[in-house]
DNA sequence: ACCATGCTACTATATCATTAGTAATTTCCT
DNA sequence: AGGAAATTACTAATGATATAGTAGCATGGT
């Protein structure tokens, strides 16, 4: 199972969307103004938990994530349906979905994925 | 913004099922073995953090959560969205949804979810 | 009323997370 | 080629987390 810290989050999130980055890059795409080395320290623990890799590009290393978005968040959505709603999925759909913040279109397009996952159901 | 730790997770969890539990009760309900001392150790950061409160039961203290299961979970479902999915809403969705272990009638109940939420919506 | 037991209060410690400095290296540019 | 600037390697300090022991107190039962 995965369990990545706040700090590791937020570079993993840089990697996964930027598909891999150097320190330099991931350091710019943090919201907090960290040092340099902090950065590098973070990526290096995520190397050792053979979370992301590298290979050299020029004198600077290029990072590319191991663990797939997917993953994390399966393992997390896991963890979060567990401890906070008692493994109800459902519970935790009603939770994210009272948001008032979302728009009658994404919820026609969450509906509209529900029912493809329905249809994939029945044709087994 | 709450951020809870995997333990402390692990002990509001237990508070949230029960409504409120005294030390005993809450180290009986976790899965790992962890000293007594250990839990109450774990509630008074809790405490410190004003996350749970206590009253007096007897001898013992009966502590009882007061940041809310709805309120943890829109939080890490937050930064679930915003670090895992780049803030996609539908991503996070379709990724829990792909689970297999969903049953089609767990699927039915989620569409009807997103249907009320719908109606409101419309309501306005 | 007493005392055993269960509970809290306080203290301690090891580990992990977070942050960053310094020195050494390397490469790109002129 | 030579040097400036960027990068890595190594080291470290601080703070938070996780775990638990010991001592002392209080309450519930007899």
């Amino acid at each position: 199972m995965t369990t990545l810290t706040a700090r590791e989050m937020d570079v993993m999130s840089v990697l996964w969307d930027l598909g891999s980055a150097t320190v330099a890059e991931v350091s710019d795409r943090l919201e907090d103004d960290l040092a340099y080395t902090t950065v590098l320290t973070v990526l290096r623990i995520l190397e050792s938990k053979e979370l992301v890799g590298h290979e050299r590009e020029g004198r600077a290393h290029r990072y590319h994530p191991l663990l797939a978005r997917r993953e994390a968040g399966r393992s997390a959505l896991d963890r979060l349906r567990k401890k906070v709603y008692s493994g109800s999925t459902e519970m935790l759909v009603a939770n994210l979905v009272s948001d008032e913040r979302l728009s009658a279109q994404t919820i026609r397009r969450l509906r509209k994925l529900l029912d493809e996952r329905l249809e994939k159901e029945e044709r087994r």
